[in-house]
DNA sequence: TCAGTTTGTCATTAT
DNA sequence: GGATAATGACAAACT
């Protein structure tokens, strides 16, 4: 019951985000067709160049870069001219009075229920995070730069483009030409939903708008996401709705259309009647409404508080703590992965920890007696949990476990950027010999609190690796295991042998292992395959904390091949992983090769048999 | 569960 | 001597 309040509480608010959407979105309209009017009328009087480019409606306003006394003054009249909250909504209405236009001239279309001002051109603006780029510019490093001022960047969609629609999709391969025939992931929405209203034209039932399907597309797909798993398409549908819908709520310049919304109610109040929710505003909660909704939750004599009274087990928010710390655990959400998470959390491992590498500290110094124990008897290592964190590396010098604080070179593929800025450079380190210092950074690089959510999202990649590799082949195990418990050709072959490197009474022993280690490794076999054989390499580079890929490493040349090598930090052990990794990776095509020519040698001999 | 196929890996040889 | 290509054989993974 509880549940199905909040459920009903949140799709009313989702509804009424849209209408307020609505409602912005058209005051928005109207701010934007008076900025594009300021612009007009002030550089009303250039040159015909001038005009002709605003008549041909591809205008991009750059301003000079301003001086840096006056910086905060030109970033001020900037920002009036940003355009920041183009919401799906907005676009949607714009292409759809863009419709409204053209079936002026096409009478057999259908009108639009919505009474919105006309555009009176083709209208396509896209917002840019020019913030976070002025933030970038504020560091110290660019102190000496001057900011290079890029907004507002007004552009419009070439007329030739087909269908006319400001691309907003965050796909990336789709069509960003103007000229490009292909059409974005939005015309191809667009599209379907013009579609189904044509179908439900013809079949006389209620014809919905472009804008109110995606809302309701939404409001579907977050209903079912409650009851049921999406499916794939429809969990990109899904989010690709959310992320343009709400947009707006994460924009950083939020706070200036709603100020200047309330200007222009003061200045145009009779625009109001152009929105679609008539006469609702009132009802709209303003962001004063919501703080006080949050105000009285933690009280507990709130409303909400009170419909739970009854019911503390299903009431997170009664003891005034977060929904995420009260889930209530049953059987039915009880998962593996959640028992991780729980074990994973008593690894006292906070935000607060941090490791540097001049402290020569590992993951476990953060752990306490116990939990280290656990740790190193199972079979999980700790850069399975913090790959993008802290690695657990060997070093040339000591040949134990050490800390590597990462700062960033040695993150490997698995999910992560293809970042490996020493494979990058090696086109210019290969002729200049310089190399990548990769254990450089003693930032903190802290181990955050946020594990348990690398697990899932690091566990799923590292999923896709065989069943008995994960068993057999974590790095614990292996490390710990010089003697091979699991005698396969995995470990006596794919790995260099390690008593030629480790100290065997300097390892512990993986035989006891505990519950946490049997629960680990059910969780870790327990994911889906990867479709098509995975090579073990790769997962062998990222346990063994190797600053390049196995697919880097065979495809590099010798001579980066050679500076890999060089690098310090390196252990032997790492170089002949490295050599015995690209060995594979090399007879691996060639493998391939030979397979096909094979097969073309066959297949020309059947051809040659079937001519004789 | 089993058979067939694909593909990674190792060993070997030659360059 | 090391690196690489080619190839047969084996086995794991996949269909």
């Amino acid at each position: 019951m509880g549940g199905s309040s909040r459920r009903q509480r949140s799709t009313s608010a989702t509804r009424r985000r849209a209408d307020r959407r609505r409602a912005c979105s058209t005051t928005t309209t109207v701010a934007d067709e008076e900025t594009t009017t300021t612009t007009t009328t002030s550089i009303h009087g250039l040159s015909s160049i001038l005009i002709w480019i605003l008549a041909t409606s591809s205008l991009i306003v750059v301003y000079p870069p301003p001086s840096q006394t006056s910086y905060d003054a030109v970033a001020a009249a900037a920002e009036k001219l940003i355009l920041d909250d183009i919401t799906p909504s907005l676009k949607m209405y714009g292409q759809y009075d863009h419709q409204d236009q053209e079936q002026q001239q096409q009478p057999q279309m259908i009108p639009s229920k919505y009474d919105f001002p006309q555009f009176n051109r083709r209208m396509g603006l896209r917002w840019r995070d020019d913030d976070r780029m002025r933030q970038m510019f504020a560091q110290p490093h660019h102190q000496q730069q001057p900011y290079p001022m890029m907004n507002p960047v007004l552009t419009e969609h070439h007329p030739t483009h087909s269908f006319g629609m400001p691309s907003t999709s965050s796909h990336q391969g789709t069509s960003y030409g103007y000229n490009s025939p292909t059409p974005t992931l939005e015309d191809i929405d667009l599209i379907d939903c013009l579609w189904r209203n044509d179908i439900a034209g013809e079949k006389g039932t209620t014809q919905v708008s472009p804008a109110d399907q995606y809302v309701s597309d939404l409001q579907m797909l977050t209903e079912k996401s409650t009851v049921e798993t999406l499916t794939t398409e429809e969990s990109l549908r899904y989010e690709d709705l959310s992320k343009n819908f709400y947009e707006g709520f994460y924009n950083p310049y939020s706070s200036y259309p709603k100020a200047h919304s309330e200007q222009m109610k003061a200045t145009t109040p009779d625009q109001h009647h152009h929105t679609p929710t008539d006469g609702s505003d009132s009802d709209l909660p303003t962001d004063e409404d919501l703080e006080e909704l949050l105000k009285e939750v933690d009280h507990e004599e709130s409303e909400l508080n009170r419909v739970f009274e009854n019911k503390p087990s299903e009431n997170p928010v009664i003891n005034n703590v977060s929904l995420a710390e009260a889930t209530v655990y049953t059987q039915a959400n009880l998962t593996e992965m959640q028992e991780l998470h729980d074990m994973c959390n008593q690894v006292n491992i906070t935000a607060s920890s941090v490791v540097s590498a001049s402290e020569s500290a590992t993951l476990f110094n953060v752990t306490d007696e116990v939990t280290r124990e656990m740790w190193q008897e199972s079979d999980l290592h700790p850069s399975d949990l913090f790959p993008q964190s802290d690695y657990m590396a060997v070093t040339a010098q000591n040949n134990t476990p050490e800390a590597i604080t990462s700062n960033g070179t040695f993150e490997h593929a698995y999910g992560l950027p293809p970042i490996s800025p020493l494979s990058l450079d090696f086109a210019s380190s290969s002729s200049t010999g310089r190399q990548q210092q990769t254990q450089t950074s003693p930032a903190s690089a802290t181990v955050t609190a946020v594990a348990t959510q690398g697990i899932l999202e690091y566990e799923g990649q590292r999923n896709s690796f065989s069943d008995s590799t994960t068993d057999s082949s974590s790095p614990c195990s292996g490390m710990s295991s010089p003697s091979y418990d699991h005698e396969s050709r995995f470990y006596g072959k794919l790995l260099p042998h390690r008593e030629n490197f480790f100290d065997r009474s300097s390892i512990p022993s993986s035989r006891n292992n505990g519950a946490v280690a049997t629960k680990i490794n059910r969780v870790m076999s327990s994911g889906q395959r990867k479709r098509g054989r995975q090579s073990k390499d790769e997962q062998l580079a990222s346990e063994h904390s190797l600053p390049v890929t196995a697919h880097q490493i065979s495809e590099m040349s010798l001579s980066d091949l050679q500076n890999v090598l060089k690098m310090d930090g390196l252990s032997e052990y790492q170089k002949q992983l490295i050599r015995k990794i690209r060995r594979r990776g090399k007879n691996k095509v060639a493998a391939r090769t030979c397979r096909q020519r094979r097969t073309d040698r066959h297949d020309k001999q059947t051809n040659m048999n079937h001519y004789i």
